[in-house]
DNA sequence: CAAATATAAATGAACGTTCGTTTATTTATC
DNA sequence: GATAAATAAACGAACGTTCATTTATATTTG
């Protein structure tokens, strides 16, 4: 309903009826409205960051750490679209609470980062900086290829393991001493 | 009201309140609720293309025409923080038509990024990986800046001039031959 | 083992608001 | 006196939420 008509086309009513549940059973699981959104986003988030660090070993040499965790991303938010779009969602409305944010995650990456620096593998940068380049780009390609037509008047946009390929390499390039 | 409510905040009768008027005088200028606020995304998304574009010249070289893209954005960002919050929602929601793209600006990117691969300043790629590498990571760093804290338990991450410069130098760097 | 009781889960109906939109009328401008 | 702009009031529909009640499940008792 989220994903399809905005927020506003989320009700209490049509959810219960789109359940096959009485409205009033839906207050027994969830404290109110806003409570449904917050748990469902969350339990979202959660699938994503497990099935990212999926195979990924925050010690292993950074380009290929890269390269496990942008394939991952990219088959979750392929195979999991409404997700993808629900929690985009989610992120951009005054909804979101950046306070939530699953810090097991956080930690490993904190830790392939500067594993990776010490290694001499990439150039030390503040970490905003190293995420904007590592995984700002694989964000928009998957947009680019659930949108299918990315820009009017142009061949839709198929994203590939070989355009991924592509632009790690151009990403680790530009990450590389 | 969207931005600090979400579209579930934005209501005619709260509207016209708040504008000082009756709620049927909006339906003189607007034809419903969906069309006042296709009508205010456009007329933001307008004012920030014209923003982006100012001193741009689609001809200049590629390190020279990314820079000025880039710090206009990020100056537009920062003095109109409220309209970088509506329309990146808006391009989150459903609501987003994805065929109302500005044309003009399209075209003076394309103009820009062929002129640049034809003098050699950067590889050739299909455009939306250049869009990815060239773009996606200033605006991951516009919005750490807007959240103020990137991310929990770190300092506030404040986006500088220096900043900008070093990010544009790494994805220079990815682009370049 | 069945009947009785206690507990939990689920429900339909209703609450008072607020929603988006319209219409008949008044006010302002030319 | 005509045209345009703005309004207050009202519409039914849909909203989120609650509550008294019913249904299902588990436990105890005779």
């Amino acid at each position: 309903m989220i994903v399809e008509h905005g927020f506003e086309g989320l009700s209490m009513h049509k959810l219960a009826k789109a359940a096959g549940v009485s409205v009033a059973t839906i207050y027994i699981y969830f404290r109110d409205r806003e409570d449904l959104i917050q748990q469902l986003y969350a339990e979202e988030m959660q699938k994503m960051v497990e099935a990212t660090l999926r195979d990924f070993n925050p010690e292993s040499h950074f380009d290929e750490g890269l390269k496990v965790q942008w394939l991952n991303r990219m088959n979750y938010c392929f195979e999991n679209p409404y997700s993808m779009f629900f929690t985009e969602q989610v992120k951009h409305s005054p909804l979101f609470d950046r306070s939530n944010i699953d810090t097991r995650f956080l930690h490993a990456m904190h830790l392939f980062v500067h594993r990776a620096i010490e290694r001499n593998e990439i150039i030390p940068l503040p970490v905003e900086i190293y995420w904007s380049i590592a995984f700002a780009p694989l964000y928009q390609l998957v947009k680019f290829h659930i949108a299918k037509s990315s820009m009017p008047g142009r061949p839709p946009f198929i994203l590939d393991e070989e355009k991924i390929n592509l632009t790690l390499s151009l990403v680790i390039k530009a990450l590389k001493p």
